[in-house]
DNA sequence: GTTCTTGTTGCTCAACGGTCTCCCACGTCC
DNA sequence: GGACGTGGGAGACCGTTGAGCAACAAGAAC
């Protein structure tokens, strides 16, 4: 079924002819002239022995190893990271790339980080993806210049690496738009308190929305906790016992709006009858299946893997310039998934 | 800060030495006797010249590349994979190793499995890990053969591949067991449907646990849907509705729990003072954050992923012998995570 | 004093398994 | 009989490793 140690030059002597016609003809070099029995000569017995390319020589040779590195922040805690992986394996695989890859912690030493870095050098891959687990500024490490590299979920300090990055900002504006579109006018903001772009650019494009509907975005209501499910509760409590009491309820995350379901349900409001609630992130674990299932704004994890490795492997390949892309991060787009979460606001 | 193309003739040119010097004092190759001073001076000029080995190349000529090729199923749509990933890169950096991930679907025809090892195979890997998404039996790629190889979480059909699975049996006898100590005499089981080694073995594990303590084990109350929150909402709301209603649930997994905890709102029942539950898998997105915290058992996913990797290294290195492991599957410990919704059973 | 030993220290050279740039041999055609 | 086309081979090279050898100095034997 499959090589093992027979190699090109067994190829070459079993079929009677060099290893150089053997190198031609499996590798299509178009410059090689060589008679069609030759050709089928070659192929035949190289499929009949087995024969399988070392790609540890050809890369030596090539100067290619057709391997990409990619570093991840705390693979197992998220299923971000996950999503992330898969985008860029199909990606890689599509263009014949492998992807190699080394786990790093969140908060992981500058030299930590180096040494990563310095694993994948020594291994020779063709370009790197560095991702980290929630959309941040980071300093990257300074070995990373070395090879062609692009930032996942992450834009760099320096602002000199290509990044690709969620639209925070459009992800809140189509929940709240959503939000909008079933009626409601009295909406709520359930944030995070940690001073990460997602924070502040969701914010904007909370009150930004609303202030382009005609509401007082300045005013609307907003209760900040921890991104967690208690932190949601507890904005939650908080939010709903205000006076004029939204209607409607965005969230940071998903997380958050588990936290909201449960402060509803205490409250004795059902969702989405008296209280539409959205989320964000597309945790489908918890989106999924609460219940109601929850309408969210899903994060571009797989698009932003797959983007990062197609245009890594562009610039490898000579097809792109990533000096050029790094000027501003690349933004994708956050789409709503709607599922049974909002509805028209009680009369 | 770092090699590039920098090799190990420009160090030995710049220290005035040769090549094999330089091999042999970065290498602290035993035989080798050279001076301490031309050591000091080979190592300071190499880092100083920023010089890395290229493992390409001492791949090659040694045979051994440092890398595990892992195939991981469904990478993204469970945690699972991730802890596996986790466990396996931690392990196999901790002994120099790094790993290669490809991940495949779950329904993957055989051709492409064996693609996907052949991949790892081309590139020389120096073992493979091959992991599925959830415990179960399944046919290895025939080219697996090649090299040292460990199961992930499933066992070979022919039973001759070394593999490491969780304590499935072992696991709901922790969960029973957890509660009976609080009190509880009428426990009930909601398991799946799915004709896989978890159903059957928790569900043995749970009888025996109960026939063991003294009750009727085989009278015990099960209820069987699909393993999904839905799947355990209904479930729940049968065995619930039983004559002589349960006072503890022991679910297949937290999902199953999850819908469990929905129907026991519905009915009034609150958890754990009506009603104690057991989930099974911790998935902390899940577990920890329902309400209250569910009590559940983990799966050893890092455990796995760690167990498997060390020992397909010792294989690799000659420490260890597959093929004695193979005769049976390594099994480990799926421990309890105590959380709020066990308790007394009411009066 | 010359030739042997014996130790030291480090170098030479052939792999590893490919790729790729020349180069060659042999027709054939005018 | 030179130019050209056709089919294919030789051999250097990619960056390391490692077995074996070489060079040299110091002491021993004659």
């Amino acid at each position: 079924m499959s090589n093992k140690n027979v190699g090109i030059k067994d190829v070459a002597f079993a079929a009677g002819v060099s290893v150089t016609t053997v190198s031609h003809v499996l590798n299509d070099v178009s410059y090689a002239r060589i008679s069609p029995e030759t050709r089928d000569k070659v192929k035949s017995v190289a499929e009949q022995l087995g024969y399988g390319p070392n790609r540890l020589a050809q890369a030596l040779r090539t100067q290619r190893t057709g391997m990409l590195g990619l570093v991840s922040e705390d693979i197992a805690t998220t299923p971000h990271a996950g999503r992330i992986i898969l985008g860029a394996d199909e990606a890689a695989r599509a263009r014949g790339y492998n992807l190699m890859i080394i786990n790093t912690s969140g908060n992981a030493s500058p030299e930590s980080r180096e040494a990563d870095v310095e694993a994948l050098l020594e291994r020779r891959v063709d370009g790197i993806l560095y991702a980290t687990m929630y959309h941040r500024h980071i300093q990257v490490p300074s070995n990373l210049g070395g090879v062609p590299a692009v930032l996942v979920d992450a834009v760099s300090t320096g602002g000199s690496v290509t990044a690709v990055v969620p639209d925070e900002e459009g992800g809140a504006r189509a929940a709240v738009g959503c939000l909008l579109a079933a009626g409601h006018t009295r909406i709520g903001f359930l944030n995070n308190t940690d001073d990460v772009p997602a924070t502040r650019d969701r914010l904007r494009g909370f009150r930004a929305t609303l202030t382009e509907a005609g509401l007082d975005g300045g005013a609307a209501p907003v209760e900040s906790e921890p991104s967690e499910v208690q932190g949601g509760y507890e904005a939650a409590r908080r939010i709903l016992a205000r006076p004029g009491r939204p209607t409607g309820l965005f969230c940071y995350n998903d997380r958050m709006a588990m936290g909201a379901y449960r402060a509803a349900a205490e409250l004795g409001l059902s969702i989405p009858g008296d209280l539409s609630v959205v989320g964000f992130d597309d945790q489908e674990l918890i989106a999924a299946n609460l219940h109601p299932g929850l309408t969210t704004v899903a994060l571009p994890h797989y698009e932003m893997g797959a983007w990062a490795t197609q245009n890594l492997i562009d610039a490898i390949e000579g097809k792109a310039d990533l000096g050029l892309m790094a000027l501003r991060p690349t933004v994708l787009d956050c789409p709503v998934v709607v599922r049974d979460s909002v509805a028209a606001p009680p009369l």
